[in-house]
DNA sequence: TTGCAAAACTAATGGGATTAGTTTATAGTA
DNA sequence: TACTATAAACTAATCCCATTAGTTTTGCAA
């Protein structure tokens, strides 16, 4: 009983990154992303139900990239050498798809299970990249919190032209990240050291 | 020759920052602000010359408020603790006027030259606050990104309802800021190590 | 072939920013 | 006190965008 395939949600949602990729954070409207696809505005809500969906949707298929991407840059590595390769990949992938990053920021609300899980999914790499730390359930927590604070608002900054002056951003961030996972035995110290000590 | 004193800029520009911090991030129309004011949309136009001045009056309004702000706490203090006042003067500004806060991100053009010392501004009490650390002025530019990084993503996460677990905010925040702090003096492994402890 | 349902289209609505042109109110002056 | 110049406010109109209504087209399946 189906007739036309035509386009489909994925290709609107793809279709709008790219535009929001190259818009250098400005808005992209549905004209224009209904022009990359060859086809009016009315059109696009066949696939989609309005912009609030569509950036639903944006931000679930960047947060999947996000946490494959990180996941892939674990892989093979432990400890410190893990939490900068995916610092790095974190990094990596805002310069290279600024739009949808900006997308996956959106905050998963509660009717939005899918989105929750996706984000869950990134969480769950730097949890277990965290382990070898040692690290209380509570301690984890800080740690992660602190973990995606250094690399959001790092790569935010640079994405908003906030960083003016010429000096190696490469440089800047690897120095952040190391000083953050140097520090994070640190976070370990809520504990009575000699139990922490007797464990090890 | 000046006739109805009427509403200035300013009152213009204070209207627009409080709509945006009651509104959750969301959009503020130039009809609600006029509302506010007991006015016509139109009539704004007296005072502004359209939305994007308006966003850099904002952005203006609030890197002064949040200069004055971190100067201030900063007062009486120096090293670590001042580093720590200032981390948590940041992001009370951010939570107490989060409207504005998210205006001051708009980076400065070239040809905003108010903007572009607000801006300086802030990063001066960075500066010289971090004069006791002894670094260099290239390690100081990275030390100001890594503190900039940490300050903003933390609160920019947390605005975003992006940390969901129900667990101690301030304490997460604190840790972050003194695993930063402690790792301060690492930003000074350039330098031969010698020269820096002859200096000490 | 032919029918039907999905998908595309045009036309229309409503809201927001902005502009044009008009009216009103007040500060300074005669 | 009355006058006038001018800033500031207003209404009406325009343009752009999201969205909806209603119509037409198209391709798979019977």
């Amino acid at each position: 009983m189906r007739a036309r395939p035509g386009l489909s949600r994925d290709a609107v949602v793809r279709a709008a990154a790219e535009l929001l990729d190259a818009s250098a954070g400005r808005e992209v409207t549905l004209g224009e992303i209904a022009a990359r696809l060859g086809v009016r505005a009315p059109s696009l809500y066949n696939h989609i139900e309005g912009q609030e969906e569509l950036h639903r949707e944006l931000a679930l298929f960047g947060l999947r990239e996000l946490g494959g991407r990180l996941g892939h840059a674990a892989i093979g590595k432990a400890g410190d050498a893990a939490l900068l390769a995916i610092g790095e990949a974190y990094r990596t992938f805002a310069r290279e798809r600024p739009g949808l990053y900006l997308a996956t920021l959106r905050a998963p609300g509660p009717g939005e299970p899918a989105l929750q899980e996706a984000g869950e999914e990134v969480i769950e790499v730097l949890r277990i990249v965290l382990e070898p730390y040692t690290l209380s359930d509570e301690e984890t927590i800080h740690a992660i919190r602190g973990l995606r604070s250094i690399a959001h608002g790092f790569v935010s900054l640079e994405l908003g032209g906030g960083f003016g002056i010429p000096l190696d951003l490469d440089e800047s961030f690897r120095r952040l990240l190391e000083t953050f996972v140097q520090g994070l035995p640190g976070y370990a110290t809520a504990r009575p050291a000699a139990i922490a000590t007797a464990a090890g």
